[in-house]
DNA sequence: CTCACTGCAAAGAATTTGCACTGAA
DNA sequence: TTCAGTGCAAATTCTTTGCAGTGAG
């Protein structure tokens, strides 16, 4: 489902702001701040407030359209949330993400961790940190 | 080696509020926000600054001693970081946390995203997040 | 003794709220 | 037309800094 269907079946609206900054998002292929989604929204929205941004992120993830993570020096970054999970590798010198997809290992890994610990798993983080080609390159 | 061993040879002094920061964090299974840490910190070290916990924190992290991780809710929590990887499993109920040991299942699992990605992979964040036993018998 | 460490108060960021205006449905 | 959504300014909350006093080594 497009993420225009899922607002709007939410009762919500489709609106200039939002769209711009799930495009952003969409353009994004690293976790990007409030402040910086702002700034790249504005190239295509002028009036867009940081306000704005706050709330409707807040929204988005609420509908699990955007996710929020965590990342190295404490801020909080938000990507877009595909659809089916999706973990992110995130390169510690250009901060690049890439996205990977967790099969079944991961559904494994969880059965595990519920049998060993009796929790009802139903959710979970995960990032990896690295280095990402480029940068290895370099270093070496 | 002992945290107070890791301080010393770092050159850093062994007080009795970076005492108190770290045996809150061993006391405790969930992380904790600088400001719980402080509330219960002031139990055994009544003049505990906050401005004293953010910094030992900062130390403590620097250090490796201690972790920073990303909350349901938007928080930096911090949790004593163990040698060894492990990771937790929060209730989002009550939210108790416990710790399972990782075994070769995400090492195989990170070897995996790195040989889809190309990254190297050298460090990784992993929480999940379900309903513990006891919550789970409540709900029933 | 010295200088790292601390607490307080104040500064600076990050995030949320109140309110009147605007525009999607 | 109506009410969700928006931007601004102000209020809160979170985190960092400046500085003089204190105590670990």
């Amino acid at each position: 489902m497009l993420w225009e269907d899922t607002l709007k079946q939410a009762g919500f609206r489709v609106t200039a702001s939002r769209r711009v900054i799930i495009q952003v998002l969409l353009d994004s292929n690293v976790p990007l701040l409030p402040q910086e989604i702002l700034e790249r929204g504005r190239h295509f929205h002028g009036s867009l407030g940081l306000v704005t941004v706050y709330r409707t992120l807040a929204l988005l993830a609420e509908l699990k359209l955007v996710r929020r993570v965590h990342c190295q020096e404490g801020c909080h970054g938000y990507v877009v949330a595909s659809p089916g999970h999706r973990h992110h590798v995130i390169c510690r010198q250009c901060g690049r993400a890439v996205e990977f997809l967790s099969g079944d290992d991961v559904c494994a890994f969880v059965a595990q961790a519920e049998a060993k610990t009796g929790y009802r798993v139903d959710d979970h983080l995960l990032q990896l940190v690295g280095l990402c080609p480029a940068c290895q390159a370099q270093a070496a």
